[in-house]
RNA sequence: CGCGGAGUGGAGCAGUCUGGUAGCUCGUCGGGCUCAUAACCCGAAGGUCAUAGGUUCAAAUCCUGUCUCCGCAACCA
């Protein structure tokens, strides 16, 4: 193979729970790309995996009652199941309690201590005893824990640095001389000032606070946290070597020409990860796709909102080809995309059934109807003809050109324009009244050889993207003219050969009766919509408010809670969501800094009357003092109003 | 003034770097055709290109102010 090697990898699923849509979308994505290249000769390798490490593991496995190992060996298999159905071609499948994987995570943590790149130090937080858990400041709500709600302590929790900052200049320099090594690019600037200028914290790389990790060789009772574990995949698959001489695949394929990964992990993939291997003097990633997300109408997908959608149910439901052809033109470059059963359906029925099924089906329906089935032999092109031709020779540099960007969603649209070209074409050639002219049966035969081969070649671009869709449409018109290379010229089919038997690539769908089939609970009345949002909001509420345990009239008498009239209110210096009030609860003015500013302004503040809890411990937020909250209700969309009281009892008064 | 992105026909997007007829897909309406999956093809309606100024012969595009939305950061007692 004299071709380029091409190295792409998606980011490791964490094993905490079975993938959704979202999650699949990379897979899928990635899958796209890798055998795109594949289809232009690339070697190419490609990575996927798992992430199975972490406190948030272990915690689950203990709630399940099952093993850690146990538990990520179950959500591994799930998600090898759901790459796999949905046709992924990952040459390696990695999981983060490989040995091997392991192994070299450790040689890489004690290479970096040995040189003074790992530190040990202390890192501070909260600590909740009976858990055995540390938390940072953002994590202790109320200063609690935020798992069992009993109080936390400040305690420090012996561990291990890498040292960003001593990189950091260097960094910054890769990153401005190699503009493309950021996608899209908007998120440049976001990694440069929010994290780089401002000077990068060590990182904390070790923990002791949990063991389901990979354990430090050099300190027992340490584990290797997420960073160096997790990012370590992308060579330890290739199978480097921290201490020597790395492997053939590694020297073959690193460094990665792209790692495609969610917009959230930009930041580990952007700065952690180069400057480990700045660190360990290996080569950089090429580039790093953060990829946008896919949601689900207006709301993120998410278990509380009730709204997660499995790739399961739509291949169900659509077929793995629909579900691909969605996910990877719907998707936009750099903004979130949006997946509801209804586009789905609409996406399927106009460019799926319409364009392009519906092209071949009347086009080997007419093979077989004026031929017999046997394909013509074309006469030389006339200058309708010639149009066709050209388009259909130029497609694969067009797409080549948006892919080398990774615009998939453009890249497939070039192939559509090759499709809805040619069924213009058939209209502009009327091969049903040519096939009434006895002496236009050489003229109706080139027509359809054209039109087969215009279809071939839409086919072979397609196969990246659609791969059984691909295959489909080859056997229907009959040819195993399928290389990249074939659609250079006009000629891959082959006269004298039969088409296959015409099958409807893809079923026009009823858009009312097939939401009906998804979900039958739509069916109730005229606002199903509105029903079933609503739904999902209570669902919503329900799990946010974290398990209603029951509690005794006596802890319910701690709190205690009060009548209090806002004096004065004004908007908090430093932050944009806090109103400061002044509340008069009985004698004393309690000053009380609350999440509200978004629905109350300082102005209207004034002069309500509101319920105060009192005797909440006093706290600092964003640098001013809080001596007590002010109750509120919420809803699933963040809506807020305040709680007040019904008549003009007097500030200060008990609230029971 | 923490950083950044975005506001373009009913919907979703491109065009903005490199000023010069505002483009694509879906939807709507009208027409054509019948090989085909009520599919296909053609045409039409529909846009103050968020807003106010500025530069220019010429601005969606360059500059400035304002408004709105989003992402990151922070934060929700």
């Amino acid at each position: 193979m004299s071709k380029p090697k091409y190295y792409i990898t998606t980011a490791i699923a964490y094993t905490s729970k079975t993938p959704h849509i979202g999650n699949t979308y990379e897979a899928v994505l990635t899958d796209a790309i890798a055998r795109y290249r594949r289809l232009e000769g690339y070697d190419v390798f490609f990575l996927t995996g798992t992430d199975e490490h972490g406190q948030k593991i272990q915690l689950q496995a203990e709630e399940e009652g099952i093993t850690p190992q146990e538990h990520v060996d179950k959500i591994a298999g799930e998600v090898k199941e759901i790459w796999d159905f949905m046709n992924t071609s990952y040459d390696k499948f990695i999981r983060t309690t490989d040995t091997e994987h392991k192994a070299i995570v450790q040689k890489i943590f004690k290479r970096l201590y040995e040189q003074g790149d790992i530190y040990k130090g202390t890192y501070e937080g909260w600590y909740c005893t009976p858990d055995e858990s540390f938390f940072t400041d953002s994590q202790v709500v109320d200063g609690k824990c935020p798992d069992c709600g009993r109080p936390v302590e400040k305690a420090n929790e012996e561990a291990y640095f890498l040292k960003l900052s001593k990189y950091q200049d260097r960094l910054i320099k890769h990153i401005e001389d190699h503009p493309e090594f950021i996608q899209p690019e908007s998120r440049k600037n976001e990694m440069i000032n929010n994290f780089l200028k401002p000077g990068l914290q060590d990182l904390c790389v070790s923990r002791t606070s949990f063991n389901w990790g990979v354990p430090v060789t050099i300190d027992d009772g340490h584990v290797v946290y997420v960073w160096i574990d997790a990012l370590s995949n992308y060579i330890s698959a290739l199978g480097f070597n921290p201490e020597g001489e790395s492997g053939e695949l590694f020297n073959k394929y690193w460094p990665a020409d792209v790692h495609i990964i969610g917009k959230d992990i930009l930041r580990f993939h952007t700065i952690y990860w180069p400057i480990m291997l700045m660190a360990m003097d290996v080569e950089l990633p090429k580039q790093v796709f953060g990829h946008p997300w896919l949601m689900v109408g207006e709301d993120k997908m998410s278990k509380s909102l009730g709204n997660v959608i499995y790739a399961k149910d739509l291949v169900e439901h659509f077929g793995v080809d629909a579900v691909r052809y969605f996910l990877l033109h719907e998707m936009p470059f750099s903004s979130d995309g949006t997946l509801t059963y209804e586009l789905l359906i609409q996406r399927i029925n106009s460019d799926l059934a319409n364009i392009l099924g519906n092209l071949v089906n009347r086009t080997v329906a007419m093979v077989s109807k004026y031929f017999d089935g046997v394909i013509q032999a074309p006469t030389a092109p006339e200058d309708i003809d010639r149009e066709l031709i050209d388009m259909a020779l130029a497609t694969a540099g067009n797409v080549e050109k948006k892919m080398d960007h990774l615009r998939v969603s453009d890249a497939m649209d070039e192939i559509w324009t090759l499709l809805r070209r040619s069924n213009k074409y058939i209209d502009e050639t009327f091969p049903w009244v040519l096939a009434k002219d006895e002496a236009k049966q050489e003229r109706l035969g080139t027509v359809l050889y054209n039109l087969l081969e215009s279809i071939r070649i839409a086919a072979v671009m397609l196969s990246p993207f659609m791969p059984e869709t691909s295959e489909k449409i080859f056997k229907q018109i009959n040819t195993s003219m399928t290389s990249y290379e074939s659609i250079k010229t006009f000629d891959g089919i082959k006269a004298g050969d039969s088409v296959g038997v015409g099958e409807v690539l893809f079923a026009r769908m009823d858009e009312k009766k097939k939401l009906l089939e998804i979900n039958p609970d739509l069916a109730e009345d005229e606002a199903p919509k509105k029903e079933k949002k609503q739904s999902q909001k209570n669902k919503k509420k329900k799990e946010t408010v974290p398990e209603p345990v029951e509690i005794g009239i006596e802890d319910f008498m701690k709190v205690q809670m009060k009548v209090g009239e806002v004096v004065e209110c004004e908007k908090h210096p430093d932050a944009d969501k806090l109103l400061v009030s002044k509340i008069k609860v009985g004698e004393e003015v309690r000053q009380i800094v609350s999440g509200i500013a978004k629905f109350y302004s300082p102005d209207e503040m004034v002069g309500k009357k509101v319920i105060v809890v009192t005797n909440l411990k006093p706290v600092k937020l964003r640098g001013v003092l809080s001596e007590g909250m002010v109750l509120a209700a919420s809803d699933a969309e963040g809506n807020l109003n305040l709680g007040t009281v019904d008549g003009s009892i007097a500030s200060g008064s008990e609230v029971r």
